[in-house]
DNA sequence: GTCTATAAACTGATAGAC
DNA sequence: GTCTATCAGTTTATAGAC
């Protein structure tokens, strides 16, 4: 077997449906379909609806955390760091797949499917204060600069850029943010020449 | 009459299901429903569900930009103005009753109820990069400022910044990045001590 | 203008056979 | 584990009376 069984599928299929319509956009059947199962199939395999939304928020919120890790973690200054983590690879006008959560009421209705979304967004905020922290600290940045402020200002600037480029269907604003909220940032660059 | 009848009273329960619920989440019957009239009386006045969403649309559109122009024509400096718009009073929790309307695939996949949209991003985009072009010529700020990118960052953090409270459910990382971002431009003025 | 009746398809399951 | 049958309620209308 090539790890492909049918709770597999279903949990895919529903990080992909969630994510193109939401949690109110996607069924049961669609989700069925998706995946090549049958009802009987996914109503042994999860208690429902929530339930199977539960696995596929968790995995898309954990493969998040990993992506955004990988940039953090990387070598270069905290806006060399930063740099690479905005201008990462991206499917644009797809959106954000967790942040798009937080536009579904019945996600945020369920304190279950709710907290995974609140925990990435925490971790990430945090993560990324932390490399602000460091660069504040190494003096490439300049005390002046509040970390968790400009943490939160990141993260927004990444899903409201998304926002901007779903309205216009053109990545552009998106790219337009980015480069607004670096230059913004380069101000606070101090020169050391080290 | 006081300019209530079932028409105007459809549009208006149309816009707060809108954003509460979004285009997908909402059904003719609960706009009925909140409404106070039958279903003779909305398909009387409109030709279906896309019908009266764009009559609802475009109003929550129109007043969006009167209440932006309200900050970007008033007095003060332009960092003064722009602070009092992201300052501005305002329902975090609820979000974005336009920017919603991005992540609702039946929205976008429609072109009339997605021009809306789209123009009042590109038309807060412009009047938002006037500004900061103004600040620039008035030598307020630095003239390294790139007055279209950084009114893109200004639009994103807003939208971004609503995804964050409704994630935490809580004002709070709004305010932070709108802190955020104030304080990075706060490094772009100049200190004109005219 | 508004009402009620009707309807075909979909939603989110449950039940029980295989 | 997966299948088919069934089901009560919802969705998005249309038709025609009042």
């Amino acid at each position: 077997m090539i790890t492909s069984d049918a709770s597999e599928r279903l949990i895919e299929s529903t990080r992909e449906l969630l994510w193109e319509r939401g949690y109110v956009g996607t069924s049961p059947k669609a989700i069925q379909q998706r995946a090549g199962a049958g009802q009987g199939s996914m109503y042994h395999h999860f208690s429902g609806k929530p339930d199977l939304a539960l696995a596929a928020i968790r995995r898309t919120a954990e493969e998040m955390r990993g992506k955004a890790e990988e940039q953090f973690g990387g070598p270069g200054t905290a806006v060399e760091r930063i740099t690479a983590y905005l201008r990462r690879e991206r499917d644009v006008l797809k959106g954000c797949p967790v942040g798009r959560l937080t536009q579904d009421p019945d996600v945020m209705a369920d304190p279950a499917l709710r907290a995974p979304v609140d925990e990435t967004f925490v971790w990430l905020r945090g993560r990324l204060g932390e490399v602000l922290a460091e660069g504040v600290a190494r003096g490439e940045l300049s005390a002046a600069l509040d970390p968790a402020a400009t943490a939160a200002t990141v993260v927004a600037v990444l899903q409201g850029g998304y926002v901007l480029a779903r309205a216009a269907d053109s990545t552009a604003p998106f790219e337009q943010a980015v480069d607004g909220v670096l230059g913004l940032l380069a101000a606070h660059a101090q020169s050391t020449a080290s």
